[in-house]
DNA sequence: ACATTGGTTGACGTTTACGTCAACGTCAGT
DNA sequence: ACTGACGTTGACGTAAACGTCAACCAATGT
């Protein structure tokens, strides 16, 4: 089962579900696993999960010491990361994620969190100006680049265009 | 916003367009202006721009100690924020902005020139990428928003409806 | 003559996002 | 009992991108 809240509750047993997901012992109907298991599985460290953490952007269980990622760290930190490449700082992007699953049903909640949609998007909006350009110079840059090296051998000549 | 001090300019001794540009004196052909209106042109600190110049983004002429800028700075300055809009770093920046306005006619030069901004266009285009997803996700959400709070005061507070 | 208004060069401080130890715990296998 | 392998918590280090003084210079208004 998926419901891993209550199992979570009681003490530290010997060997639960979380920490057989911690050895790396198949615990196969659930996603549990370690830190260096997701670390891997995202190509960053262990230290940065920690790090995320320490800003509260992932909350894992515990096995005992050690802490167990299920899906829903996965989902933040697939947010995070993607967040990251966008160029936005851990603090925005925790403004984000936790605001996509707090359900947030109060009318000054709802419109906080507008304020802070809104005012992201124009950020992006303007990325996504900034990026098409950016491209756009790019190709042409690539395109020029190219027809000089297709061009025969007019090496220190200027150009030999038309 | 400013108050622009226009002084009339008088003679002047061993300066010349520069110094005036440096002054504030218009020089009327060149467009060559101080440091601190640079910064206000861009909405920056003239920290930064002596910042970038430590890098090597900008190399302004002198007036005397005095630095000025001419439009190639402007423009490189133009295309630095634009890069770091897109997140990216100083350095990679400066990659970027270099091979634009040097020529680079050696047949190794341009083939590492490609390399370079290959590397860049999937960079973006993955972001791109990125940012169409978070934008989409935004609007769902503020979508979502809007609807909960025009929703009838349903849940937290049940007023009497008029 | 003198204060004011920019500009200049250090030099050190700060924030963000981790990297890099060090010291320790703990379970599995030999 | 001992050795790794993996995980934990500090604590300190670091690179990037400036911010923030301090001390100084130089042309200008009064």
């Amino acid at each position: 089962m998926v419901a891993v809240r209550r199992t979570a509750s009681s003490a530290i047993g010997p060997a639960d579900t979380a920490t057989r997901a911690a050895k790396g012992t198949s615990a196969p109907t659930s996603g549990l696993i370690t830190i260096t298991a997701l670390a891997q599985e995202f190509d960053i460290t262990p230290r940065a999960i920690r790090f995320y953490e320490d800003v509260g952007l992932l909350t894992p269980q515990r096995a005992g010491r050690n802490r167990v990622y299920a899906q829903r760290d996965r989902t933040r930190l697939k947010l995070t990361l993607r967040g990251k490449r966008l160029g936005l700082s851990l603090q925005e992007i925790k403004q984000l994620v936790d605001m996509y699953d707090s359900p947030s049903d109060t009318v000054p909640q709802l419109q906080a969190f507008l304020q802070v949609l809104s005012a992201h998007r124009q950020l992006l909006e303007q990325q996504r100006e900034d990026l098409e350009v950016t491209l756009a110079e790019i190709a042409q840059h690539e395109s020029r680049c190219r027809q000089l090296l297709a061009a025969p051998a007019s090496r220190k000549r200027p150009r030999a265009a038309s």
